[in-house]
DNA sequence: TAATAGCATTGATTAATGTCAATGATATTT
DNA sequence: AAATATCATTGACATTAATCAATGCTATTA
């Protein structure tokens, strides 16, 4: 549970096993089930979760009932409902597991706190937050610009590892697209 | 040309007047004239910009000629290519200037050390970059689940002085959907 | 003042994607 | 082992949006 976390830290930090030690005591750690729920929408989202192990997605269903699916999250990614975060609003988003999974659980409270004790791990979250940016310029820029062709490839070509682990509905709803579309594409490849 | 970032320091934090002279000291002044390039594609982007007078514009052009617009940033605005500033390769954007503009410059390594001098630039800047991912993941999540109409009728909502100040097909271009499209719509309501 | 550029709208046609239904294969549950 | 659920693909048709061309109005430039 915590080795992942470790061994995450030791490859993007030079943190210290003193202040590994710190670090855990602000983390809660949490089982899903596949299927299980982190977050229902009407919920307010207070936790930021690292995933251990296991694959989680963030998503909205529509007034027909269609998934909207914002986000994948596999180990050692970060995965919350940002919105929710930061307004306190409830959540129009749904997280759940899509494999049994094993997360980590902080709260923006504490997630500050640690921040302010542990400097690496401050530089860590403000690095992520600037490439978490840039992902989604990026990921902007191809939802307004791209053919539906392009943003598959596009897709594989960055995300092999979650391809290979959930489903092509769920991969065509991420892009924006219906299964059969999608489908279609991938014929044509 | 101060005076915006002033304002826009004592709106949303309790900066004293004392903080705010160290905070100048790290900003570069730069006006520009309408259609001017702050950036161009092949630069590497190495400032962050806060817009203290005027309106700017972050866009791609593709092989075919066409502007896809990422941003647009009125007074009170940040602009940059995040992507650009992390991963220090040349841009494919262009940032350029809508209305003979004023701005303030901070490169990122000023950022980082006013940030560590003044707290309450850092706890903005914090804040800043938590909104703006929030931002990001409500614009994504449009992006794949709104039809045309519905993009627009968002924007037009949320972003009302914008709307007034740049041409239809820079809107059309922004919500990803051709001039003529965004016409009908508009005909339509 | 006249010429030019920029902007917006409209019509006709084409292209891309969505929707609905059906089918078959694989995985899961009983 | 059988029944059920999940997943992916394909065909036919409908809808949405893009493309191309034309027109007219307003702003800018010469």
């Amino acid at each position: 549970m915590y080795q992942t976390l470790y061994k995450y830290l030791k490859e993007k930090t030079d943190i210290g096993e003193r202040d590994f030690e710190i670090v855990k005591t602000y983390f809660i750690p949490k089982k899903l089930r596949k299927k299980q729920y982190l977050l229902q929408e009407g919920d307010i989202c207070d936790h930021f979760a690292f995933v251990s192990k296991g694959i989680l997605r963030l998503y909205s269903i529509d007034p027909k009932g269609s998934e909207n699916i914002i986000q994948f999250a596999p180990e050692e990614w970060w995965i919350s409902d940002r919105e929710s975060i930061v307004s306190r609003n409830p959540s129009k988003y749904n997280i759940d597991a899509l494999e049994d999974s094993e997360l980590l659980l902080i709260t923006p409270k504490n997630h500050r706190e640690l921040a302010s004790r542990v400097k690496v791990f401050d530089e860590l979250q403000e690095n992520l937050n600037q490439r978490h940016i840039a992902a989604h310029q990026k990921r902007i820029h191809a939802a307004i610009s791209y053919s539906a062709e392009e943003k598959y490839l596009e897709f594989v070509d960055t995300y092999p590892q979650i391809v290979s682990r959930v489903p092509q509905h769920m991969i065509a709803s991420y892009l924006g697209m219906s299964p059969e579309t999608l489908s279609r594409i991938r014929s044509r490849i």
